[in-house]
DNA sequence: CGTGTTATTGATAGGTTTCAAGTTCGGTGG
DNA sequence: CCACCGAACTTGAAACCTATCAATAACACG
């Protein structure tokens, strides 16, 4: 009933509409839900991180792909007997629904992104969002980050072209707010310009 | 512990962050619930119809504002005897569930069309989605449809502003996919160029 | 019938996308 | 170990779409 599963880079996990045959947690890794128009262009809908849960009590397939970020392993539970799990345990359904709830949460924080802020400010934003997690509070925030996606990724997870999201990355690196070590590590050097940057109401509480 | 209450339109039912005392459900009227940037742009997060449940089960607040788009009628419980219900009866939370997992794939769908539509894919979307509300299945699709909002509502709820969305409604009307009654009563000319015009996969299995 | 709100229409400006070269980087095989 | 190769990224110029600003028109309500 449960077993784990290891995916490549850039593998799809699920395939929009496809039967689903488990639920699963996620072990280790980066995994991104995305939807496709007709014509090709396509918008990420949400970013799975380890401990984040692939799965919804009651529901038999789901409306978007799941694709690895990065490698990524999954430590996956057969479908029903998880769901008899859920129908007995009211502890674990109101889990999953707090669970629900907060990704409806994060949802609509990034319509408001995607539908009212500028490019820099979705950059800005994204930054943030990255450096704030891992170092979860207080300690110091400006410490090297890791940006685990593609230019090309992270356009498609903001609403942008990859050209668009490499400019506004430049153009933060040459205002001194942020830096890079490489492609893919960055170091925040003036959170509170970065805070300014994102549109955002004033530090959101975390700021001193 | 049941109250009915009214609000008329223009109203906010509720302001971001305020305590929760009640939950509600839509008696009739339209309501939308939005999100506001420092500097005023708003964005329209989701619209709640007759039948939509007001509130969430374990949260004490809300992250958005929610406003009477029209005159709105609201069937009232007050919170803590509504939430020992949830706890006591199995059948309502896994409704709750079933609720919370619809606004999320309802919130997905949006995150596409607004990070990735143009303009007129978006009326057009919008469009389609008024005309299949009401007139629920075969029945003629083509016939007058209201439109529950003014165009700078609609502007919040697509990120676009009030004169694109203009500009928008009279292209598709110049082209015969539309007419407009008046400002708020429409009828879809031609369901086959509409639904061409919203840039999804053909159809969605509604058209014959 | 005014009067204020809502909607239309036009002209212009601006931000992003698009198209098109380059450049850097990391890995691979010689 | 180094040169090469492809993928990822950067940078530039032009085109395009949408926002912005401004004026007019249509409507709803007293």
């Amino acid at each position: 009933m449960k077993s784990y599963r290891s995916f490549k880079a850039g593998d799809v996990i699920l395939w929009r509409g496809e039967p689903l045959e488990f639920v699963a947690s996620m072990v280790q890794g980066v995994a991104s839900l995305s939807k496709t128009l007709e014509d090709g262009r396509t918008q990420m809908v949400g970013l799975l991180l380890p401990s984040d849960f692939i799965g919804r009590p009651g529901r038999k397939q789901i409306e978007f792909d799941v694709t690895a970020t990065s490698d990524v392993t999954l430590c996956c539970f057969d479908r029903v007997p998880f769901e008899r799990l859920v129908d007995e345990t009211p502890h674990v359904a109101q889990r999953l629904m707090e669970l629900a709830l907060d990704e409806l949460d994060a949802a609509r924080d990034w319509m408001l992104l995607l539908g009212r802020k500028t490019a820099r400010e979705k950059i800005a934003t994204f930054i943030e969002m990255l450096a704030r997690r891992g170092r979860s509070n207080t300690s110091n925030l400006t410490a090297q980050s890791e940006l685990p996606m593609t230019r090309d990724q992270i356009a498609n997870y903001l609403g942008l072209t990859l050209e668009t999201v490499s400019r506004q990355f430049n153009a933060l690196k040459k205002e001194g707010i942020i830096d890079f070590k490489n492609r893919h590590q960055f170091e925040v050097k003036d959170i509170i310009a970065l805070n300014e940057a994102t549109g955002d109401d004033a530090d959101g509480g975390v700021l001193s």
